[in-house]
DNA sequence: ATATTAATGCAAGCAAGTTGCATCCACCAT
DNA sequence: ATGGTGGATGCAACTTGCTTGCATTAATAT
């Protein structure tokens, strides 16, 4: 990870550099894939760089292009650093019950919704899948060969 | 809109039978698409019904599986009552940004992703798309003939 | 009719995110 | 290098969607 890779991005979308965005910039970029704002912060920690800092950098990011936005779990935004096309994610995401975590599922594209273009204007598309990815899913199977349980017992609808 | 339909789903499911939740009911049935806690409490409105027991009673209804509970633009949650199979949405949704609402594009099937299932485990899918539904389009179109301006800044993705 | 248990209303709490404002500092022109 | 300027930052307060606690009310079972 080059260490002014970060510093390149602020310069090339006319953006000032400070030390805070270049690290939001590679805590994005190390991360490679969409992060809470939860996570971002903590991520930064040894850095001392406000909260609203970070909501307001990545809303200057957001604007400018350089990071993707998508929601997160319980009502929260995750943000990314890909090299996708324009405004939106061009693939599916995946987010794990066990670890929290969200995945970037790249190689698979965006279903189409043939007949549907005709009357409406399709501006964005999200497609995200949840379960269980495989790390955890390996996990929760050696745990429960050696404790057994009934069932595991959580679900969203 | 039979009127006792409301009231049948909830002897049905060995819920309690109060004005709220029969109203409640009634308002998810006539929208026949997901609506936010706040659309409902709007067309609650004649009756004298808390907004917390509006949260409360879609909690229940979500536990008993009468509703079902999608992602909605700003970190809410939307509520619909609809046939679906068990825990999720079945299909794919809209989200108009220009009216705001949320449709149910039934008629379209959830994407499959081919060779995922084989690591990782699929809980639940979630398909929508944004943009500008068919109404709405075709009242700006009318706008823009009537007063046009040099451009609307809507980009395809 | 009474008892039981769940539903309701109200107040307060919580977390994510936003706004206002004074201060600071990265960048530009000199 | 130096000074000016506008954007970036820190802090506090606010908004919003949602949740929790608790006393009261009311729907069903007996």
């Amino acid at each position: 990870m080059p260490e002014d890779y970060a510093a390149a991005i602020l310069r090339e979308h006319g953006l000032k550099q400070t030390a805070g965005r270049e690290t939001l910039l590679q805590v994005l970029l190390s991360a490679g894939k969409p992060l809470s704002h939860k996570e971002i912060c903590a991520a930064m920690l040894p850095l001392r760089y406000d909260p609203v800092s970070v909501y307001r950098s990545l809303e200057t990011f957001l604007a400018s292009g350089i990071v993707h936005r998508v929601e997160g779990e319980n009502r929260t935004w995750l943000f990314a650093l890909c090299t996708c096309d324009g405004g939106s994610h061009c693939h599916p995401h995946f987010f794990c019950r066990s670890c929290g975590k969200c995945e970037c599922l790249k190689g698979y594209g965006m279903p189409e919704l043939p007949g549907l273009q005709d009357s409406y204007v399709v501006e964005e598309k999200r497609f995200y899948v949840k379960g269980v990815c495989g790390r955890c899913a390996t996990n929760e199977n050696l745990d429960k060969a050696k404790h057994p349980e009934p069932d595991g017992g959580s679900s969203e609808a």
